[in-house]
RNA sequence: GCGACCGUAGCUCAGUUGGUUAGAGCGCCGGUUUGUGGUACCGGAGGUCGGGGAUUCGAGCUCCCUCGGUCGCCCCA
């Protein structure tokens, strides 16, 4: 590589091979088990201006000073590339006047933008595949959305991740949970790591999940969101639960799973992966494959009219670590032109193969003693050659193991074509 | 923002206590076998050893800076 070569930008990546086939069947299964819960398909921009994203946030100042991939357009606006994909899917349903439809249920996908360090399956340019149900304030809905994620995952073969949920409250519930999480660990701050005590000021809930030693000790005694529920907020969790029992969706309770903004209510839920499980192994200190949560109080937030909403993401890149190998499509039909002076037949041949539909590749370049062998190594289920010998044309058959339906389908087609050949 | 490790051909790597023109395998290109052949053999292209500076008679190898990568911490909408 020459030095003046530009380079890719960091914690960007160029996915090719196995990786991007694998990336394709992530999003191939989200498409095909998204139609089967009857999520309807939005596409929304990339970039919005700042205050969409900036308001869905609530100014959480770190996130939106730090972590966002903000500029100026020409005329002085400040714009960003999307961090996530619920703010833009709420700013387009109170734009458009989507509330006609729902309660809506949406999905989408693509490339999301965070300014952060990359490491193991985090970038600065990922994608997601994501669903919402918006205008649904009843447990119900998280139970379908949940139970879509579940069959999500098993569909890519992912088994050994389990469901973790935990239930935030209400709005009152949180505030009276977080209030006596704040009074308890502030009687032992001198005792809690660096980490957490700055935490105390700004992200109280986030201490339970420190991964400090020092707060260890501290985390089981703390303060428990049962306590503080109302009889609604226990009841919809109660709903919720029940509802994942008879969709026979497995879970597992997660009291110290919260969410930082204020905006999140009741359900919260990540998928990960158990324990000293290969998927564990592969995906390093960056856990969840899926997460999401119940979140009434955005679309309120952004100047539309109180309306509940549930939803999750999940990041392609790691489903595609988790999913294995996916290797090239068995090559169907390989064409030889040994000789130049059957290229055009050759060429004619594999256009009638492809417009069969059966996947098709010619070799026609480079040495021609060669073409046959590079022809093998692509290891095709046909192979046709055109050559020329003493003088005489000669076309050659090979019919090699078979492991599909379409392969046999390939050897009937190119058969009839054998022997219309050989007259 | 902080920390650890890494950086030699397209890819995977070797390169002895610093010592002549920096190597291998795979891949790529070409040649040989008048051959039912994914083989074998021969040859070729391709590297200012991430970049800059320092020490030295001499640096891929030592030191400093810088850039990039990997993994972790913080953060995680």
């Amino acid at each position: 590589m020459s030095k003046n070569t530009p380079k890719a930008i960091r914690g960007t990546q160029d996915i090719f091979g196995p990786d991007a086939e694998a990336f394709a069947f992530v999003v191939e299964t989200f498409e095909r088990v998204r139609k089967l819960y009857r999520f309807r398909r939005a596409e929304m921009p990339v970039f919005e201006k700042t205050e969409v994203f900036a308001r869905s946030l609530g100014e959480t100042t770190d996130v939106v000073s730090k972590e966002m991939y903000s500029f100026e357009d020409r005329g002085g606006d400040s714009l960003t590339l999307r961090p996530e994909f619920t703010a833009g899917i709420a700013r387009a349903y109170l734009t458009n006047g989507w509330q006609q439809h729902a309660p809506l249920k949406l999905a989408t996908h693509g490339p999301l933008f965070r300014y952060e360090r990359p490491q193991k399956g985090r970038y600065r340019q990922f994608h997601q595949i994501d669903a919402e149900i918006i205008g649904a304030g009843e447990p119900q809905a998280d139970v379908e959305l949940l139970a879509m994620a579940d069959q999500l995952l098993k569909e890519l073969g992912i088994e050994d991740v389990t469901l973790h949920l935990n239930t935030l409250g209400d709005g009152e519930s949180r505030e009276a949970w977080r209030a006596a999480l704040v009074e308890y660990f502030r009687a032992v701050k001198d005792e809690l790591s660096e980490d957490s005590q700055e935490r105390l000021e700004k992200n109280p809930l986030r201490i339970l999940d420190s991964k400090d030693r020092k707060d260890k000790p501290f985390l089981a005694d703390a303060p428990k969101i049962d306590d503080f529920l109302s009889d609604e907020a226990r009841a919809f969790f109660e709903a919720v639960t029940s509802g994942l029992d008879a969709a026979g969706v497995k879970w597992k309770r997660a009291e110290a799973l919260v969410r930082g903004l204020d905006y999140y209510r009741h359900t919260a839920f990540e998928f990960i992966p158990d324990e000293g499980s290969v998927s564990a192994d592969a995906l390093g200190s960056q856990s969840t494959v899926l997460g999401g949560g119940r979140y009434d109080g955005l679309i309120e937030n952004l100047g539309g009219s109180a309306t509940p909403a549930v939803g999750w993401a999940a990041g392609i890149e790691r489903l595609a670590m988790l999913v294995g190998d996916r290797a090239d499509d068995l090559l169907e039909v390989a064409i030889v032109a040994e000789h130049a002076a059957r290229e055009s037949e050759a060429a004619e041949l594999v256009a009638r193969c492809r417009r069969r539909g059966f996947q098709t590749e010619l070799f026609a370049t480079g040495s021609p003693r060669k073409r046959f062998d590079k022809a093998r190594k692509a290891e095709p289920a046909v192979l046709v050659s055109f050559d020329v010998r003493e003088g005489k044309d000669t076309t050659k058959f090979a019919w090699f193991e078979s492991t599909s339906g379409r392969v046999e389908e390939a050897k009937a087609f190119l058969s009839e074509f054998q022997s219309a050949s050989e007259i």
